[in-house]
Order: C-alpha cells, then structure tokens, then sequence
RNA sequence: GGCCCCGUCGUCUAGAGGCCUAGGACGUCGCCCUCUCAAGGCGGUAACGCCGGUUCGAAUCCGGUCGGGGCUACCA
C-alpha cells in the first residue's frame, strides 16, 4: 500500500474529507416511499427524444411519490462537449414542460445539493478518490494509452478477456519507489479502481426486470482522468457512485446500456461505504432499419432529436401522450388527459426495446389538435412560425380573425366530427395557407396537373362561368350555394353525379366532382380542402372571383 | 471471442398452464357516406422465431437453437 505521504501529496491539501461532503448533502428526510430521480444527460448536442422519455420517466415517478427530480449535467468529457447544448437542453425541457425541481440549468442552481454540474464538482470526487487511495481501494496507474491500446491487442490476440486485471495490471501492485519515480519524472497518471471481483457470479434485483445476474466485475477500471488534464474528472462510474449517492438518490433510471455495469456499480459503492441504490433499466427506442432495428440515432435519424419535434411543431402534449404509452402499455389505452394524469408503474414496463413509430404520433397528434380551439390552435401556431415561417407569423397575425374563421370550418365546438388534418404546426400552412392571400399563390396556368388532366378550354370555361355568375353563400344552406356549380357543370357537360357518370363516362365532360375538383383548385391551389361554401365564405366574394379569374390570364 | 438483455399481428401491446379457434389500438385493405379532402360508420387482413421436453393440456414452465440489441473506452 502507498504511504499516505505519498497519496496526499497528489491533492490539493485544502481537499475536504468525505465527512465534510456527508454533511453538506445531508440525507432528505422524505416521507417513505418519496422518490428521488435523476436524468443525466451529457452535452453533446442535441438532447435525444429517449431523453424526453427518460426525463419524463423521472419527473412522473419523483411527482407522484411526492418525491423530488434532479437535473444532473454529466460534462466530465470535455472532448466531446458542445457549445449550446445546455441552451438546446434548456429549450427542450421548456418545450415538452418538464420541470427539474433541482439543477443548474439557466445559469442559476436550484437546491442545495447543487452544483449539479459535474465539472463543477471536481473537488468533492477528488475527496473519495483520495479516500479510496488511502484506504488501499484505488491505485494510480501509468500505462499510456499506447500501452493500454497495444494491451487490448495482445488479449485479443490470445484470447484472453480484455481489461485491466491480474496479470495484466502492472500498476496494481507497483512499489511505492516505482510510482514515485515516475512521479517525479512528471508522468502523468489515472487512478484505477482497485476491484475485489474474485470472478464469481453475483444477482441483484432490477426495478423493472426483476432477478439479474451476471459474472462479478473484475476490471481495474479507470475512475480518476489523467492528471495530463487541467481539470481532473472521474469517469462515469465513479461520478454516479458519488453524485448519486450525495444527492440522495433513491432510484437510478437509465438506459438498459448500463445493466453490465451494475456489478462494478455495486463494488464501488461497497467501497465507497455508500448503502446501495435501486436500479430500474429502460429498453431504448429503436427504429427499423432494412430488416433489422437498432437504436434511435441522433446521426442517422432525425427523429431522434428534440430538435425535430420543435422545429415541425409537434404539440408536445401529443408526443408526451405516446412517449408515456410507450412506457406503460396500459396508458396508450387511456385518453390522452387521463393517461397523463395516472401514475407511472415500474413493473409495467416492457423490457424490449420499442420501434418509434411516426404514423403512430401522427394519429395523435392529429387526434389532440381536433380537440383545440381555432384560438388555442392560432395561439400555439403563431409562436412556432415566429421561429420557423416568419412569413406565417406575419400573416397570421395581422389576419387572425381570418384564421379564425379558416379553423372554425368543420371544427371547434358543437362539431361532432372534428377536422384531423393538423398534426403538426408545420402542416398549417400546406393545410390553410390558402386562406390568406398574402400567402397564396394562385393556380395560373389552365393545363395545370392539378385540374385533373381537364382540357384547358373547359378549365377556362369553368372558371369564367364560375366567377360571371358568382352568387356569394348567404344564409342560405351550403348545399344551395353548391347548386351554382351544379348548374354551371351541367351546362359544360358534366355528369350530375358519379354513378351517372360512371355508367357512360364518353357521354360526359366528366363527372361534377371533376368540375368542382377545378373550381376548389382555382380558390384553393389544392385538390383537398374542407367544404368549398365554407371557404368562400371566409375569403369573401372580391377574392374568389379575382382567384377564378387568375386562370384566364 | 466472453458476458448480459430481449423475442406475440407491419407497429405498440393484452396475455402471468385450460377463460386464446390469441384481445385492443395504430397501419393496411374493402364497403358505406360524398363536390374533393380530413374524418366518421361497418367489415376484412395479419402474430405466439424455431426445435425438443414437462403436462391430460403451453403463447404462458424448462432446455437448446436462431435472430436482434448491449457491454467489453481516460464516451456516457
């Protein structure tokens, strides 16, 4: 064992003991059964919408117990770090309203187990390692990456397990003269953990999985960086130990990734004399890939990202609703403001990992957006195309009573079957961009494909007759307002219904609904719509016959 | 290579030995409605990865096998 002179010269001689730390972060005191939970995120990048689930997860858990969430930033890897990515953390929780009762995002901490960045907590990990040295449970070690890398290579070779272990770890028992000596050449060095797995099978219990086993760890892994950096950070394993532990945890929900790691985990809080914390794994999202699935990917997937979601304008109550789904079978079953409001069951979740499924969220998001108001829904558009369709915003807001009135088309209250052609914000102006002038970009050209393949003389003929003789919907029923087309295309030859049409199609022109598919063309742009007479009403007779007319050049 | 996790319709799943000729939802297909859509109504399609075993009886238990995923980093 190295002699503590050794060991102490190695840390700052202002390095708190352990105790000082037990003491800052004291134990909460919460009721029985209140769960405290974390998400972890690293910033590098863009958050992953398995982190929206994960946070969900963990928001949902620690609410329901009357229990508390925390918001741990994981930046112990500089290398890898991202430069706005706590700014795109920041902008993703807000989105999808996920709320940590404790972190440091925003540039302020909140609660007094903080920092909750890991950076910022350099010192108090430095504490146990060196506690962790003293007591002879750690070691340092000066294998260079070029050796551990030509080490790798060599098990490889001959088949031997991978790792710093036995044989293979040179440092483990190193004279004191040895470690000195490189020292004092000033060679830098990482503390290993120094692990007591004697290769023996050990179980343990996950929230969600139940009964677990696997070969004890045996691995010398690596806690403390290279003290090459200016700031020395630990490894993830010995940050969670600590952090989790300090922070007083009582429930680490992560990604299925790390139930390997679990008997490491066990060791190091044994080590650490940390009492054990409960583990509950998640399957990751996966997304179907050729004929096999994989893991979402930020890289290849678009929508693994956050930033997906924001920027198409998904309501996040939508994506909230199918994520929770996902989680819990049952809840997929409920509606969406009854399934948000039930509580989340670790022994409900299913333990494979499920196929993001687009088509799916589509459906409800769809399904949500019928349920808003034409204001609720103009509330929620304006601010998405403030960032994304500034065009729109400009539009929308100097014409909402018109929006209003374009939403009020076949939906809003008292509609029975309400329009579900809105799943998203980005859909609004593909969908109802063509009630705004401003923005519409009428149908000039007569042998337009979107006339149905017409011949261009009876395109024009439609469209003049049309706007001669517009008559404007009055108080009149709808189906009133429609006789005008129905006169106009029998007199150009159309078949008065389909059925007719379809018994001799070369008697007709076509059938009306080929002459209305013009007329809705001309006013639209587009051959899907809600109800023409409603449309026109909203427009206002100047501004559809001018849009009939823009065919006749 | 070693170890770990996982495996019911295309997708999410219900199912914890007989209630299963396997249920629901989304998708898909057909029909109805209809001036086009979006919907809505009705109906159909479609799965226990495979092989053995235990049992009177297995999607459910056991073994094996195949397939997918993960770990095996001074990444998390």
């Amino acid at each position: 064992m190295l002699s503590r002179e050794l060991i102490d010269s190695l840390f700052p001689a202002d390095l708190p003991e352990p105790a000082y730390w037990e003491e800052r972060y004291p134990p909460r005191g919460l009721p029985d059964g209140a769960l405290v939970t974390r998400f972890a995120p690293s910033p590098t990048g863009w958050l992953h919408i398995g982190g929206i689930f994960a946070a969900s997860i963990n928001v949902a858990l620690a609410r329901q117990s009357g229990g508390v969430y925390v918001l741990r930033v994981e930046d112990t890897d500089q290398a890898r770090f991202h430069e706005g990515a706590l700014a795109q953390f920041e902008a993703g929780f807000d989105y999808f309203g996920i709320e940590a009762d404790e972190s440091d995002l925003g540039g302020v901490t909140r609660g007094r187990y903080g920092p909750y960045t890991q950076s910022a907590r350099a010192s108090v990990y430095q504490s146990y390692v060196r506690e962790l040295l003293r007591t002879g449970k750690a070691y340092p070690c000066f294998e260079t990456p070029e050796q551990a890398r030509a080490r790798t290579a060599r098990q490889q070779a001959t088949g031997a397990l991978p790792g710093y272990y036995g044989e293979w770890a040179l440092w483990r028992d190193a004279p004191e003269e040895q470690v000195r000596e490189r020292l004092d050449a000033g060679d830098s060095y990482v503390v290993r953990f120094r692990s007591p797995g004697a290769g023996r099978r050990v179980s343990f219990t996950d929230a969600i999985r139940g009964e677990l086993s696997a070969d004890d760890n045996r691995n010398d892994i690596v806690i403390l960086k290279s003290s090459a950096n200016a700031l020395r950070l630990p490894t993830y394993h010995l940050a969670h130990a600590v952090d989790d532990h300090l922070m007083r945890i009582t429930l680490v929900l992560r990604a299925e990734e790390w139930i390997s790691s679990v008997p490491l985990h066990h060791q190091l809080f044994d080590a650490l004399g940390f009492g054990r914390i409960q583990y509950a794994h998640i399957a990751p999202l996966m997304k179907q890939d050729g004929g096999s699935r994989r893991k979402l990917s930020k890289r290849k997937d678009p929508e693994a990202s956050v930033g997906f979601y924001i920027e198409q304008g998904f309501p996040p109550e939508a994506v909230r609703y199918y994520l929770r789904g996902l989680a819990n079978g049952r809840l997929a079953e409920l509606p969406l403001p009854e399934a948000l409001a039930a509580p989340i069951r670790l022994a409900d979740f299913g333990t494979a990992g499920p196929l993001l499924d687009m088509v799916k969220l589509d459906d409800i998001s769809a399904d949500f957006v019928s349920t808003l108001t034409g204001d609720e829904i103009v509330d929620r558009v304006l601010p998405w195309a403030g960032g994304y369709d500034p065009d729109l915003a400009k539009t929308l807001s100097a014409e909402r009573p018109l929006a209003l009135r374009a939403l009020s088309i076949e939906r809003g209250e008292g509609v029975a079957n309400p329009r579900k052609d809105l799943r998203k914000w980005a859909d609004f102006r593909p969908v109802y961009g063509y009630f705004f002038p401003e923005i519409f970009v009428p149908v000039t050209d007569p042998s337009d494909e979107r006339f149905g393949g017409l011949s261009p003389d009876l395109v024009r003929a439609l469209a003049a007759g049309f706007a001669d003789g517009y008559q404007p919907p009055s108080a009149s029923p709808e189906a009133a307002w429609f006789d005008q087309i129905r006169a106009l295309a029998a007199a150009l030859g159309f078949a008065p219904n389909q059925k007719t049409y379809k018994k001799d199609p070369d008697a007709y022109s076509g059938s009306i609904a080929d002459a209305s598919a013009v007329i809705r063309v001309l006013i639209t742009g587009t051959r899907r719509s809600p109800d023409l007479a409603a449309i026109c009403a909203a427009l206002g007779a100047d501004e559809v016959v001018t849009r009939a007319r823009a065919v006749l050049g």
